[in-house]
DNA sequence: ACCTGAACACCGTTCAAGT
DNA sequence: ACCTGAACACCGTTCAAGT
């Protein structure tokens, strides 16, 4: 990182990394550069020291992005399930969701296809969403089904955040008028209104959903 | 593949390679061997030739998975929507879309992360559903944002499709007692119903967005 | 306990040489 | 045109040696 000259093998008099440091450095790089930044070499590059010893801190690159990922969910709200009624805790809670990783884009590809090892955080989590849906009359055997539906929504449209925004773009072509029509129309609208196609598509989704939902506790189902 | 004396340098009297094989062979490897098995070298090693050789036919890594995607997006349907009522199409289309790539699980979380390039079929397809859609009565300008969401969500599913069906499982704590009953009872719904967790969280996903998307666009918004 | 240094077993990709 | 063979520039990870 500072350090210049080269330092001799053996333990240093004191420490020079600790896991905490090392998973923000990999966070921090990994917002700055992209994907590519946060391999073990580049992580250790950027702490002046040695690939090898980062594995004295963290158990190898899945534990590195297992420990990044927790680092966000921690910006998630739930404290809204105590506060608001189911409904628009459940906007809250996903806004709030979609929010912590929208703000490090590069992470949310890499994170979306790592499998989670279950921490005791997010199992807290879980456990306020489910109190609040049980609260409010939905069956205990389907509260998950609606957290695990609305959670797959929230990968899906960050995975879409974090991508091109011109990404379905058809380029000059006639054989697709409609949408080559509904992209230009999109595109004068979001340009008047502000906000990227990403945004507007979550907003989209995220209403309709809670909607469908809400009027499926109401029906009985 | 089946060869087995060693060949001489040189082009072969006739060639060995084609891009469909490989991309044929990539998508067989990729579904028994998992998402390891899909690497350049894997796929010449398979086809019996040196990696170098499938840069004869294939562009790269990149060109690889763009050409897997196009082979599992054929499958989707995109008839219905000259057929069925727009929210029902839309179940359609989304179901047939869920199944095309949960026919392979190991491409989803590959696919997921690899930006697409547009190739025509997609943007056909794009321009069938946007013209059910405006049909029906949505404004040109937001068809896409439905489109949009709802692949965020298909995409999301399909992601958590291919994870390990007890991921969420919170293990024996006393700490999460509302998410561990709802767990348990989870399990022993399935268990009477069958299916799997990912497809109940699925329908009442896909079901809860139309359902709002219907209750929308009656609503005039 | 915690670092360096060297190694191992992988990747994708390039390119000259051969037919 | 289409293959082999050798090379290049990468990865993550292991482990003995040093303090």
């Amino acid at each position: 990182m500072e350090e210049q000259g080269r330092r001799r093998a053996g333990r240093p008099r004191t420490p020079l990394l600790s896991r905490e440091l090392i998973l923000d450095t990999a966070l921090r790089l990994l917002d700055e550069r992209g994907e590519a930044g946060a391999g073990m070499r580049e992580v250790a590059r950027e702490l002046g020291v040695r690939p090898s010893a980062l594995y004295n801190h963290v158990a190898g690159r899945e534990d590195l992005i297992g420990g990044i990922r927790e680092l966000i969910s921690d910006r998630i709200d739930v404290d809204c399930f105590e506060e608001l009624p189911w409904d628009e805790a459940l906007i809250r809670w996903a806004d709030s969701y979609r929010a912590a990783f929208a703000a490090h884009p590069p992470t949310i590809a890499l994170l979306a296809t790592t499998p989670l090892t279950p921490d005791s955080r997010t199992s807290l989590m879980y456990d306020a969403v489910v109190r609040a849906l049980v609260r409010a009359g939905w069956p205990e055997e389907r509260a998950l089904a609606v957290i695990v539906a609305i959670e797959a929504f929230l990968l899906g449209a960050a995975l879409d955040a974090a991508a091109d925004p011109d990404m379905l773009d058809p380029g000059p072509r006639d054989d697709v008028r409609e949408f080559s029509g509904a992209f230009a129309a999109r595109k004068r609208a979001l340009a008047a209104a502000g906000g990227g196609p990403a945004d507007e598509a979550y907003r989209i989704g995220i209403d309709a959903i809670v909607a469908g939902l809400r009027a499926e506790l109401i029906s009985g189902r």
